[in-house]
DNA sequence: TTCTTGCCTTGACCTGAATCAAACGCCAAA
DNA sequence: TTTGGCGTTTGATTCAGGTCAAGGCAAGAA
């Protein structure tokens, strides 16, 4: 079973350049975001869409819930959390994003934020006015069907989240979360199987349902399988068939 | 905490009238479906849409994981339900709908159902083509907005059972369920307090990430505590105020 | 009517994860 | 260098929910 926990292809719109002005069109991450498939013409209108860049310090936040719902965000460095905090207190970390990844879409529904939005680590957004891409993405047709097949992978992503939390035991929720992120950072052209975690354990417990102990265990139980060595934040996976197969019991 | 496990208003683009042929402008549910500032010529043009009606027999597939997709479905009367069955044989119920939701949103990511979609009991469908209606909706702004608003509450309902998968106890998930489908029921025009589920235990279990004996003692226990009376499918809220306090623990 | 079948309830017991607690290691500030 | 704090690991214990098993009830078939 491959759980696809988040994009593995990052699904993002478009991001900016850095020296130039935000120009999607000359974006390093552009082949990845948009489809091929758009003129050179409506290319140029949506890189009039994106506002200018926002940097954000470790901890900062986004957006928080029950804000107005503006924009969303393509991740272009950097690493975030969202998360929903319920009325008795209760704090269920919903995704981790990466970049390339969206961030706001919790918005669209009801034109107001639901999660709260935060960066683990500095990183760099570009903000899309949404109300501002849905009117291209009348005129552009490619643009969107991009943006549908965003928000339909999103939906995708999280079935494969409650099968995790409702059908899983603690180490095989580890190990899930382990491969997905070995494969996002395999697609980003980065090390499938040596990379560091830049969450704690509370909010890996958190995004699983688990208690960071329990959390904790799990991983130190995968690396005297030998499956993992892992050193705090550092992850080595040593043996990915097996790891595949810590899945399926 | 006022969970929104499904979407509590209908959803639905559209639904057709059973005497005429599919009308939506004149469906008796119109009003809930679609936006109203939607103008009679583009009324037409989405009553052409909508694809002749499907009857479904209790047990019926409507479409299965890893089918084309091609319609999404507005469900007219009925009952169903999406699940997810994984290679190694856990089963997972990602949803449960009644007429005004909508099936098939899990196919537009990646142009391949991920869920099964069955009848729980006798209904009928309104297949909508989706191509046809992306299409239609690059053209009618306020049909485009309300496609989106369907599904970013998808993904927002998706969050609200993560929470729930997440970090509720097996009798805080059993009231959230069931105060959830008390507000389905309302907004629908039936008895938000005296109702059947169309669901087994099993199906409720699988659901809420319990087993069938947990789901039923957590029955049995808010029934012992005088906050509901249930006799197999048949359940009276009797307290709604503790029902819902029932889950802030 | 009786039989069969599927679904639900309840009890007894077991186990995986939560909880409580202590200690360690790393990093940053003093 | 020391100190403090945070995040992590690990151990001991508890408990919620899973598992196994038995029995009951309702509806449809024979």
């Amino acid at each position: 079973m491959l759980l696809n926990l988040s994009e593995p292809t990052p699904a993002a719109i478009t991001v900016a350049f850095p020296e130039t002005r935000n120009a999607c069109s000359l974006c390093i991450q552009r082949e990845l975001c948009l489809p091929l498939e758009i003129a050179p013409d409506d290319m140029a209108r949506i890189d009039r869409l994106v506002a200018a860049r926002r940097r954000l310090k470790r901890g900062q936040h986004i957006y928080r819930a029950g804000e107005p719902f503006k924009y969303i965000f393509v991740v272009r460095t950097g690493y975030f959390k969202t998360d929903v905090l319920t009325e008795d207190g209760r704090d269920q970390v919903t995704g981790f994003q990466m970049s390339g990844d969206i961030l706001g879409l919790d918005g669209i529904g009801n034109e107001i934020h639901s999660c709260n939005a935060v960066a683990l680590e500095d990183g760099e957004l570009c903000p899309i006015p949404f109300a501002e891409l849905e009117h291209l993405a009348g005129q552009i047709h490619p643009l969107q069907r991009h943006l549908h097949k965003i928000l339909g992978r999103e939906i995708v992503r999280d079935h494969d989240v409650m099968v995790l939390l409702g059908a899983m035991r603690a180490e095989e929720r580890i190990a899930a979360f382990l491969l997905n992120l070995s494969q996002r950072f395999a697609s980003r052209g980065y090390s499938p199987t040596d990379f560091h975690l830049r969450m704690t354990r509370e909010e890996i417990g958190s995004y699983l349902g688990l208690q960071l102990e329990t959390a904790s265990r799990a991983f130190s139980h995968l690396q005297e399988e030998g499956i993992i060595a892992i050193h705090i934040k550092h992850v080595q996976i040593l043996d990915l068939p097996r790891l595949h197969r810590a899945i399926g019991r």
